[in-house]
DNA sequence: TAGATTGTTAATCGATTAACAATC
DNA sequence: TAGATTGTTAATCGATTAACAATC
């Protein structure tokens, strides 16, 4: 693998051409071109092969690339080619959505713990995951080594969780929480916050 | 406001200092100064005073912000100073936690109307709306002219719904199925997709 | 007043696009 | 072979940063 590094930017839209060609596959299609895979995903056909070409010659002039192979180089690449351990941290609505989700699997993640700090809440199943007691989260995320996390709190309790979770060796943050989160370099965090994105839009409308 | 067109990272940005700046008031902070907000929000001093001087001299030398006068200014360029309404289509289990989510009122959205297919689901209350059949909502949203909805049905119906959001007049979704979505320049897309947002940060583990 | 901080300019840095030789 | 499409270079375009005069 390139020893250079590559921009943030072409990282963050490598998932985009990973789910694309993964749906692409399930279709029972088995090649693809730069111009059609970008003609799916709304990116320039060069700005694809630039940066897949920052990885390696995945393709072959004539006939494009083939998308089990791309598939397998870019789950490498994205160290997606395995199943990560994965907790979520709050048992409210949009926890309870992501535990029951099935998406995850077949893309790399395994939801294994579920914690919350609402005694009414400790104990219950959600799927075949029992609630634990936010109390235990660092000695339990220590002990199994899960480097990601995905926070489903109110925002009031969201940068003392971060905290712990830092403590106890997660590098990922899944944060839905609707605040911003200061973290240490070597840990990542990606916002998804609805009520953001929509802003985002209605400054067009 | 200014005529010139305004970059859409820019834009990006303003929803996150929107949601900083909220925060600060609720805690009862009159002032704020790029540096400090750069802090919360981990953007330089610099890019934050060049972002907001894309719309007008809302600060003072010495002094900084008033947060409350640049948050009128931020709700009235994003257009969040009023109430939009919002559809969810897809009663599933990311529905139900949109539709039941606290935070969209006091950020300028309110969800009216939720649509799914399912007979089984159609006619039940979540919250105090009632599920409606996606066969009326075309109609629906073209008579209440809603602009704004959010996706949260499965990715293999994800395409033709949209093209009937479009029909419908909707100019806005956010997007929670898996899949990249097609629509006309008038139309704008955002993406929650967590497997793709947790992928990015495998890359770095 | 002195200190602090804005708004803005110019310089730097980085990303995207267009074009095409190489080659399947 | 002829047509298609890659990987890559150079040019263009856009975003970020540093610095500072203006001024509260």
């Amino acid at each position: 693998m390139n020893a250079e590094k590559i921009p943030d930017i072409i990282i963050t839209r490598l998932p985009v051409y990973l789910r694309a060609l993964q749906r692409m596959a399930d279709q029972g299609v088995k090649t693809t071109s730069s111009q059609e895979l970008g003609e799916h995903v709304g990116i320039s056909a060069a700005q694809i092969r630039k940066d897949i070409s920052q990885f390696g010659e995945f393709g072959k002039q004539g006939t494009g690339y083939s998308i089990s192979y791309l598939l397998d180089k870019l789950r490498e690449i994205l160290k997606v080619d395995r199943l990560w351990d994965v907790i979520i941290v709050g048992a409210g609505d949009m926890g309870h959505a992501l535990a029951r989700y099935q998406g995850f699997v077949n893309r790399g993640f395994n939801v294994v713990m579920i914690f919350d700090n609402d005694k009414s809440k400790i104990g219950q199943k959600i799927g075949d995951i029992t609630v634990e007691d936010t109390a235990d989260m660092i000695e339990r995320v220590k002990v199994s080594g899960i480097k990601i996390a995905m926070l489903t709190i109110p925002a009031s309790v969201a940068q003392e969780t971060t905290d712990q979770l830092v403590k106890a060796g997660v590098k990922a943050i899944l944060n839905y929480a609707p605040i911003s989160l200061n973290v240490p370099d070597d840990v990542k965090v990606q916002y998804i916050d609805p009520a953001t994105h929509l802003q985002k839009m209605t400054y067009y409308l």
